[in-house]
DNA sequence: CGACTGATCTTTACACTGTTAGGATAGGTT
DNA sequence: AACCTATCCTAACAGTGTAAAGATCAGTCG
């Protein structure tokens, strides 16, 4: 009796709303968002094609949720990211911004999930990442860099520059033009933010 | 007898594989990329459903014959702006900036589908667009900008960043997070190349 | 003029998708 | 024991991309 995961032990299969969600992460990582069909989903998790209507209201119920654990574990690689830069705030907030792309090269699928509203069906996806850990581990790291005097300028409009700037990188490269250049991902990062004049100054 | 647009003149229809675009291109702006049936398309034409094929390989191909043409309008776009914006080579620039995003703002669907090559049959949609105009247009202006003095750097470099800078404006704007914000797209526009340093120099 | 040819278009069909409706089943509760 | 409700399955519908086979029509060659 494979019980696939998780704690609390659903009634037929063993929590198959978990199981979903694992399914549907791993279709992400193989064939990307436009390759994964509830129907696939639920072949995978051994269960009939209507079982997933149970758990979620629809497609785009299940890929909200599998999005809102993507949310976190953006964070969490941001703030990883951020704190094996250095010592100092600047560094730190270098390091966050590698840390970024990197999330979007490792992770393709789920990061091009995680910015396709239009197949979620939360209400504000907007809202849900302006809300999430991220835009805060952005703001923390940043007021930080501001305090410290190596970053200059109002913090939101910083913020939204590096924001942009970085994950322009980010898509640019795992959705074609960037990615079949003869940059590294790394190379590009911090060439982005250091003329950003974030990574470092390039010229006083 | 409805001609429908173009020149040379098809055989049973009247240039179907430039209706079957024409067609394309309006669903595009009206449902966006993922609400684009090729028996849509077919039907907008006036057309049974298969008869698309006789043009077009598959969807990828109409897609992709479409992306082109907006290639072309984008580099358009690029060029109008920079030329619009003043005399001198950081103003030009700084206009390129602006446009980018307001292309974006004004044909979310087409460029959405710019940077989708997943869906697009062409073989490198990458080497498309590098080789396309728009990359050309920046690389001019820029290049003048530094002639000026008022933009330093490395040219691939700053090339780089600026094209991160102004594409991560643009999707975060037209697909949600910066949406929903309450700032314009103008003002995102602005501040984005402000703080890059290129629109102005915040603080020498 | 009439037969042929090849491109163009239609009809039909298949496998796949998201989603719904109705019936089976098996926990937990009374 | 009877019941109830969440869970799951089978069957079906409309819509999709695409392939196969036939119809039709423009232009060419006898």
């Amino acid at each position: 009796m494979l019980t696939v995961s998780s704690s609390p032990r659903g009634y037929h299969h063993g929590d198959l709303r978990r199981a979903l969600m694992d399914a549907g992460i791993e279709i992400l990582g193989e064939h990307g968002v436009d390759g994964l069909s509830l129907r696939e989903v639920a072949r995978r998790a051994g269960v009939s094609q209507a079982a997933p209507y149970h758990h979620f209201a629809d497609k785009g119920s299940l890929l909200s949720a599998i999005a809102e654990q993507g949310y976190l574990e953006l964070a969490e690689a941001l703030r990883a990211g951020a704190s094996h830069a250095g010592g100092t705030a600047l560094q730190r907030f270098h390091g966050m911004g590698v840390a970024y792309v990197r999330f979007a090269v490792e992770h393709p699928g789920m990061f091009r999930l995680l910015f396709r509203p239009e197949m979620l069906a939360t209400a504000s996806p907007a809202g849900t990442f302006a809300a999430t850990a991220s835009y805060r581990v952005l703001e923390e790291v940043l007021v930080a860099a501001i305090a410290e005097g190596s970053v200059t300028g109002p913090r939101d409009d910083v913020a939204l520059a590096a924001w942009c700037a970085v994950h322009g990188a980010a898509i640019l490269y795992v959705d074609g033009p960037l990615g079949a250049d003869e940059r590294t991902w790394e190379d590009i990062a911090n060439t982005v933010t250091v003329i950003l004049g974030l990574g470092f100054v390039p010229r006083a």
